[in-house]
DNA sequence: AATGTCATGTAACTAGTTACATGATTTA
DNA sequence: TAAATCATGTAACTAGTTACATGACATT
């Protein structure tokens, strides 16, 4: 099957949370804290054109009576079921390693789409993940760290840093959502 | 002029630090902490035609009685002055926003190739511009955070701290590159 | 003899980048 | 009336992904 790229569901995401044109996506990524996207239109306008071709996303000329006709997208059933599928994906070491940002996006989106059980879930996994993987970049730092150039040795270090930051920030939000879940039964 | 991606610097970098062949450049990738790139031939293999076309490194086989016989790959003038100059770049609010991973990189390959002076002065850029960018994150937190989904408002807390976390990073490592800097003058 | 590791590559596909193109409406 | 913003798209290029192909030597 056509599977989507990581814009692929952040667009689905964000027009699933509201329906929106090509420019309004446009906008969100340049505006918002969304930046790591980007906002050319070279890749947003092929990537809804590939959304719809796969019965992702429908769009509707809209006409208004000043502005230039533009083209709303909304998310299919087809689409919402992808994007839930992609949400519920386990969280993999590999997620961990080269798609952090993979990670922080489904999560993201999950507040309104797969409910507090399974964004509980996927956190704890998030924290299973890291946890595995925290203990090899200790023991490479130890064996290594002294051999490598102080930059190198400092950049190893800042990512073990960022690891250990994520986890405080994973455990902090499960909690929350914990909370949430035992105040609404 | 035909100019690198991150992978080329990658492979560059590592080239400058130690002549190696493209399978230990392989290895590199799936044994040490540097695992957020690929370790796929069909990444590598090209990267380094690519390179040595460019005339940025050049291989040499090395016929061993035992083994099978291997191309080690070393970095010519140009290449070295091709990474300096990519070293050398200023900190930009791009990098900061969508490339803070090429920004590690770079620091990672300083120590060896363009000194302390540098090096301190890239961390002053580093942590300028995230100074420069954070208030803006603070503030779009403050204006939609009440209105977000809770995942969503947690995604961009996350991305907060990790912004702090890195700035207390630059600032730690600066001044240790100053103390060095101090007692070898 | 079969499997695993060393070692290098190619081919088809995909998606993103940069740059260009167009034209309507709004603001200065 | 000139410039900025609204709005959508295309074309050429580039680099990465996945999967395949090959073969020597080492180990079990």
């Amino acid at each position: 099957m056509n599977s989507n790229s990581l814009l692929g569901f952040a667009l689905m995401g964000l027009i699933f949370e509201q329906p929106m044109s090509g420019y309004d996506l446009r906008k969100v990524f340049t505006t918002t804290a969304m930046g790591s996207f980007s906002d050319s239109p070279g890749a947003i306008y092929p990537a809804l054109a590939r959304l719809e071709a796969n019965g992702m996303i429908h769009g509707t000329v809209e006409e208004s009576a000043s502005l230039r006709k533009r083209r709303v997208f909304q998310i299919t059933h087809t689409g919402f079921e992808a994007l839930k599928a992609w949400l519920f994906k386990p969280v993999t070491r590999d997620d961990i390693v080269r798609g952090i940002g993979n990670l922080m996006l489904r999560f993201a989106f999950m507040d309104r789409t797969v409910g507090e059980a399974r964004t509980i879930e996927f956190l704890r996994g998030f924290a299973d993940e890291i946890e595995a993987y925290l203990p090899g970049l200790y023991q490479f730092l130890e064996a290594h760290g002294n051999g490598m150039p102080l930059s190198s040795r400092l950049a190893l270090e800042c990512g073990i840093q960022e690891y250990e930051m994520r986890l405080r920030w994973v455990k902090a939000s499960a909690a929350q959502y914990e909370e949430r879940k035992r105040n609404q039964p």
